[in-house]
DNA sequence: TGTACATCAGTGAACGCGCGTTCACTGATGTAC
DNA sequence: TGTACATCAGTGAACGCGCGTTCACTGATGTAC
């Protein structure tokens, strides 16, 4: 009766759809602007399912339950970071190192509750191959950075390891510090000179 | 009737308590206990009270509602952080700037709730002068540090403020990827390697 | 091209559950006289 | 020392609410013949 057709969301595709045109995305778009205004905690399918303008049971024949939802949004989440690395590298070829890092913070920056779902392991489905997939291709990306910047170098494996851990511990711990609030003025100009000054202890000269 | 003087829980003194003996520290390690099976969304003011052993009205009583609950949790988590960065400090005359930021590294794996829930700002009261004066108090502990390592040079004021967010940074990074799954063997070494590798960094000899 | 059927996205009513909140209460402790 | 009263920690029944799940359904699309 009052189901006249509905018209596609805006900014929606209209692409592999049946009823909706893209339910699936609509209702990560949906989960994003949740998480942004109430948190990981305020997420529930019933809300995502408002908010998408559709049924609550919906949701479930997409991601099966809340813990499905969150885990392609971390994946989701994953692969935005490795290309805002992959980017910025492209854009930077003079210090391709400094560039993965400043895109490892950036992409925090601009995309905080992604960054924020992505660590939550206890609340994703570790088992997902997309998810495993994900990480460890936006892993490998700062890998090959400061390989390459160490490339005419002879480290044993496990001094490139350790520099492999403090490269990742001190972007992730500056991207972490300034999501959870401990935001100052002109952050990205801040993180630039930090890395800069971290360069001498990743890459011997 | 069913009202038999019930002896206090163990572990636990009989200090300034009506009825209980000290239900507000209990409650305290109730929710520890539940936020480490259950995660924070587990953590209700009904579960705190079944773990405590009374009734589910009775956490109200003393936080008020769980964000109260989880403002002291996250206090008393600051405060423990910077007793451990001291105690390490102490311990370690040698390189205090390192036993600092291995205290910091400590602590999270100690006590990984704590942790968790320290960073969680949206869940948490800001206002609660505790929480501020704990976090500040152990902010001071690690900037107090690196002064002490840098008393003979000569630093800016903006040089010394980016040598702190840096060693800030990755101190807690390292702690969180540990804290969110991270973890590897012997992963109090590889702190201790990475500290060495990053001092350069942040003590111009 | 036309028809019949399978598949699948999405609906909406119903359910039981655990939650926070309210409120009148009980009973132990502290204090004034 | 004894009594009367105030205070305060904690109780427990009751409430309304939003949740996930279930289930029979509708209606659009895809496919076999």
């Amino acid at each position: 009766m009052k189901r006249i057709s509905r018209p596609s969301p805006p900014g929606t595709r209209k692409r592999d759809g049946y009823h909706h045109g893209d339910l699936r995305a609509a209702l990560l778009r949906a989960a994003e602007e949740i998480i942004r205004e109430s948190g990981v905690e305020g997420l529930t399918l019933r809300a995502c399912a408002r908010r998408a303008g559709v049924s609550h049971g919906a949701p479930a024949h997409h991601f099966g339950n809340v813990t499905g939802l969150l885990t392609e949004f971390a994946a989701e989440g994953f692969e935005r970071l490795a290309e805002a690395m992959r980017r910025k590298q492209l854009k930077d070829a003079d210090d391709q190192l400094q560039a993965v890092g400043l895109g490892y913070i950036e992409f925090a920056m601009r995309w905080p509750e992604h960054f924020r779902v992505m660590w939550r392991s206890e609340l994703l489905n570790e088992n997902s191959p997309r998810l495993q997939q994900a990480r460890e291709t936006a892993q490998e990306c700062l890998r090959e950075a400061l390989q390459c910047a160490n490339a005419q170098r002879t480290l044993s494996e496990e001094e490139f390891a350790d520099r492999f851990q403090l490269a990742w511990c001190c972007v992730h711990g500056y991207a972490s510090l300034w999501v959870e609030g401990n935001r100052r003025a002109r952050s990205l100009d801040e993180a630039k000179r930090i890395l800069r000054i971290l360069r001498p202890s990743l890459v011997q000269e």
